[in-house]
Formats: structure tokens, C-alpha cells, sequence
DNA sequence: AATAAATACATGTACATACATCTAAAATAT
DNA sequence: ATATTTTAGATGTATGTACATGTATTTATT
């Protein structure tokens, strides 16, 4: 859908300004696609995410700073999502040794399950509405990039 | 700020998935910049775009529906966004006349004067912080609207 | 060693999102 | 005319964001 369509508007006040709109839309679009694949699993984006980045180390465990500083959205609150985790036993948390400040968080057994079963969904779902080439996409990430240069 | 300095990572699985990541973090920088600057105006993001959105049809009221009809994030709750301005006496609102089921909401003098002040700053703020051209934006937002074809 | 500063994160609050359910009113069907 | 369906939006709950503050622990200072 046209940004003018979904937003019921075309008075932009300048090709930039359409173009932060245009970000902000399609950031909602793409959450909505994954929170609808998501559901399925009893997951939401961001838990979906967390899960992710702890799947990158695994099977080392990471304290809540390192997975703050791989999160997307910059002001999320790690403690709390992680308790959801916690909760559903996707992840297994204690303190840390070295560092008793730490608190370290590791994915179980059902959490790399889970992972690996929402994983095969996302790709499924997103290769299916996100049709954009290698070239398309490799732009976009230079002009998104020279946006933030500011 | 590149976008693998801003998750600590550089593993995608394709251009197009690092297109998302960037997408959604982009978003996120926006909104960071944009709530920062209507901070002062004790607005937020959200509220802000329900104002403008008045304005467009202003002095025309307009109802729930259609003001929902133009947010960007198609989930949001807008009863409870103009309960906000309600609250601040910077939107009056009251019952449809020829249709009682609508709730028809309208600017005050004091809104319009709020997003006013406000959209200077945000002009300013924006104008300082994204550096675009004209024409990198207009192939952003056919880059960003092809993505969504799917 | 004792004190001060910095760090990791837990927790509290206001606001927003995502989605389900409820109510009143209007439109439609019978 | 009455009953049914649809629509507008209010409201409830769980989750997440944005930000401030509190607490335990570590590091740095004196």
C-alpha cells in the first residue's frame, strides 16, 4: 500500500519529511508481519529478538548489558522482557560469579526449540511478503545509513 | 551511527534482512529525536501527530474514525490519545450530532498554539538532524514502497 | 583501609501498542 | 415495525517504551 493511501494523506512538506513517515509506517508494517507470525508461539517481536541475540552466543550465557547493546529499539527494558522468558522457561537466569552485579541469562533446551521453530516461520513469512533484490535492498541500506550521518 | 555498531552485530542473512534491522532501527532514531524535541512541549510523538492531524482539517472537527484513518501506527489506541489532549484542554471533544455513535473532537485555541510552538522545533530539530537530499529521499521512498508490495 | 564514584540492574510510573470484549447507535433485513 | 447486523468507540489486560530512582556491588580515590 502507498504511504498516501495508508496514512490518508499526500501533503508532504518535503521529499524528507515523506521519507520519515514512510520509515515510521513501514517499521509498523514489518512489526505487525512478525507479531502475526509470532503469535503462534506465544511470542512477541521483541521477546523474538532477545531469544535471537541470545542464540548468537549460545551456549554461552550473556549478562542483561550485552544483550541491551544488540537490542534494535535502543530504550527497551531487558530486565522486563527477559522475565517473560524466565517465566514461559525459554531462558534460564542467575547471578553472575566474577561480577555479582551481572545477571546472566542463557537459553534452555524449549527456548532454542522455540527459537528454532519461530525462526523457520519468520523466514517463511517474511520471504514471502518482503519481495525486495539484493540490490534494492543493499540501497536502501546506504540511504537509510547517509540519513543518520546527521 | 552504522547500523552493526548499533546491535554489535554484522551478521545478516541477507540484504534484504538487513534492510528490516535497519528499517526498524531508523524508526526508533526517529522517534528518539522526535520525542526529545516535543519533550519541552510535554507531547509526545504520538500525540503530536493527533494534533496535526486535527490541524489538516481544522477549524473542522473531525471524528475518531477518521483521525485513526491517518495515524502512522495503524494499532494505535487514538480514544486514549485524545483523553490525553482532553486532559490538557489542547483538543474539546463531544458527541456526533448526525451520527451519535461518533465522538467528534476539535483543536482549542491553546492546541493550536502548543503545535504551532512545537512544530517550529520539530522543523528545526528535523532540519538540523536529517540531512537528505532531495533526491536520495525521493528513491528511499520508492525503495521503501516497492518493499512493501509483497 | 575507608570513602567516593561508577556500574549493573531492579523497580516504579506514565504513556503507547496490540488485541479482545462490551455498549450504544445506526443501517439493514425480514 | 421488529429483529438482526454492522459500525463507532469505550474499556480491560498484557506487553513494551521512556525515563527516573533505588540498591547492591565493583572500581577508583585518598
Amino acid at each position: 500500500m502507498k504511504l498516501e493511501e495508508a496514512i490518508q494523506s499526500n501533503q508532504f512538506k518535503s521529499p524528507a519529511q515523506k521519507a520519515a513517515l514512510n520509515i515510521l509506517y513501514t517499521a509498523w508494517w514489518l512489526r505487525n508481519i512478525t507479531n502475526c507470525t509470532l503469535k503462534e508461539f506465544d511470542l512477541t517481536h521483541e521477546q523474538y529478538n532477545v531469544l535471537r541475540i541470545l542464540k548468537g552466543k549460545h551456549p554461552q550465557p550473556m549478562c542483561t548489558k550485552d544483550i541491551a547493546s544488540r537490542v534494535i529499539e535502543k530504550s527497551s527494558n531487558v530486565p522486563r522482557i527477559t522475565d517473560r522468558l524466565v517465566a514461559k522457561k525459554w531462558i534460564a537466569r542467575c547471578q553472575g560469579t566474577a561480577d555479582r552485579r551481572e545477571t546472566i541469562s542463557s537459553l534452555t533446551p524449549a527456548g532454542l526449540e522455540v527459537l528454532a521453530k519461530a525462526t523457520k516461520a519468520m523466514e517463511a513469512s517474511i520471504g514471502k511478503r518482503l519481495q525486495l533484490s539484493d540490490a534494492d535492498a543493499d540501497q536502501l541500506n546506504e540511504l537509510l545509513e547517509r540519513m543518520r550521518e546527521g
